[in-house]
DNA sequence: GACCAAGTTCGATGATCATCAAACCGATGT
DNA sequence: ACATCGGTTTGATGATCATCGAACTTGGTC
């Protein structure tokens, strides 16, 4: 069964914009938000590490954008677009709109 | 008469974030839409000094976020809000609106 | 139980960046 | 001409941060 874990509040709008701003997170934040769905960490990314990779799911969780559930044993990361546009009305969605 | 420089692109969307993510350079962003006219830099900060803020400047104008305009030979600094939302639709302007 | 795959944490390294003071520059006013 | 005010540039310093490898953990498999 899926295990999602405790919800936590968005962080700032600081905190938000600046985990979006490094490349390797935003290209995490657009494959999970193509996936529509909590995706394998492994998927999320390319060229970097585990180790970094890991780094940035945990800068995305904690600003909010992005939450950790457990599927199968498997860690998932998945967008938590809804959160953060009832917060922030706009700014992630515009973002992922956005041209590339 | 008012001397506005040579129009520059708007930046990568990286760029554009990143330069939004510095909090000094949020609310100097956020003072100038409050201006809604180009204004002293004087105007646009507290608590750093000078060459700081003339160092944030520089970021913002070369993620072709604001430029600088020369009235009556005082530098002022405007916001491009319309030539950002042009290429990213909503970033900007949703950013701006978001609580503080 | 031994093994393996997937993620996380730790520690270290190098790069980037925010910050300041001081020197510099351009325009205005005396 | 000189002083002054607003802003920029330079150079340096300290902090933050992205990155990696290696060690550790957890869950599934044989």
């Amino acid at each position: 069964m899926p295990e999602t874990e405790v919800r936590a509040e968005v962080g700032s709008l600081q905190e938000v914009l600046a985990a979006l701003s490094d490349p390797v997170r935003l290209e995490m934040v657009r494959r999970m938000h193509a996936a529509g769905a909590p995706a394998a960490c492994a998927v999320l990314y390319d060229d970097v590490s585990k180790s970094t990779a890991s780094h940035h799911f945990k800068i995305l969780r904690e600003a909010g954008v992005t939450q950790r559930s457990v599927i199968g044993g498997q860690t998932h990361q998945e967008l938590r677009l809804e959160d953060v546009e009832a917060v922030y009305p706009g700014v992630l969605s515009s973002i992922l709109a956005a041209p590339r």
